[in-house]
DNA sequence: AATAAATGTCTCAAATATGTGACATTTTAT
DNA sequence: ATAAAATGTCACATATTTGAGACATTTATT
């Protein structure tokens, strides 16, 4: 199926540039398992390649971290979701992370992928705020360094995920259970 | 100073590679401020740069990791202290791990590299029993995710320490404190 | 100041990566 | 079973990266 070959070549791009940007295009395509070739007939260049999976990342994991953003009121079940969420994106959300925060990177308000940016930012950020106040979580903890925990054990839970044989479920509460009792009071 | 070039070069390769394996030369020559052909007077291509920065990479985690380990005869200060030597070690860390888990790897007993690589890896995991032994730790939280979760925050807290203004030994206790009671009984 | 060591500049051949045309083979849909 | 669509194979021109020689310039040492 066509959209199918499309989709995977994006996944193997994504994952194959979050660890090395720079990888040739035949890795690319030998994680789709297709030629290089076949590659071209969906991208015609590798800046092609690139500007979609960025988009792919920015509308994937935007509706996956909305989406756990409206699954509760609960400012707690939300956080929880979010991680979740993370987990579920992989590769997509680390290297949304990194295009976000990279160097060369404008980051403006005109951008309109830069604003989902921001909304998902700012929710999180209310949300601790809120379980701060509730006396949930710690206060003494600066807001960036529990994002930054945040992500890292998304990645983390991402590594043991393709790297081990224990049941992905499970992974997931461990990380869970380590993020919030890391942050709580 | 020739060693002192020679070091940076390694240090800008180290940290280029790690988020970008196939980046060309020119690129890591551009941040250790250095002309391409200077590089290629100190490694004669790619391979030889890359060996040496996995050699480099060994050489420093072990020395820091061993530091620490041997820094006490308590489990927890042992623990405390590879999580520093981690953070310490920065880009280093996180390369090295990559380099030993990717798959291309042929990890073997025979390779010196990987003797000290499994010497880390069980000193940390007889750490982890020997606390969970002694009801410090959580039993039911395998290693391989608490192993997975060290390395995530070790990340987080290179990121943070790069990309804000926050000092970086608060940094550091914050880290250490998520990191126990994310894996505390 | 003279010398040696290190680095830079410019150049170039070889290797690798990129993008595409022409046509064969396989897969899918009718 | 046949036509259409998708993918693979091979070939090729172009672009980029790589590694090194020859010599100029800068930096360190005495």
């Amino acid at each position: 199926m066509i959209a199918e070959t499309k989709n995977r070549i994006v996944e193997a791009a994504i994952e194959t540039f979050n660890s090395d940007l720079s990888a040739p295009l035949q890795k690319v395509a030998d994680r789709a398992d297709v030629t290089r070739r076949t590659l071209h007939r969906y991208f015609s260049d590798r800046e092609e390649l690139v500007a979609f999976c960025e988009h792919e990342m920015e509308v994937s994991c935007k509706k996956a971290m909305i989406t756990a953003i409206k699954s509760s009121s609960e400012s707690l079940a939300q956080l929880e979701n979010m991680l979740y969420a993370g987990v579920d994106c992989g590769a997509k959300y680390s290297f949304f992370h990194k295009l976000h925060q990279r160097e060369g990177h404008n980051h403006s308000k005109s951008n309109e992928d830069c604003v989902d940016y921001d909304f998902i930012y700012k929710s999180f950020n209310k949300i601790i705020k809120d379980l701060q106040n509730e006396g949930i979580i710690r206060k003494d903890m600066p807001i960036s360094w529990i994002q930054s925990l945040h992500t890292g054990i998304i990645s983390s839970t991402v590594n043991v995920k393709d790297g081990s044989n224990l049941n992905i479920e499970k992974i997931k509460e461990f990380a869970w259970t380590s993020f919030l009792n890391g942050i709580k009071k």
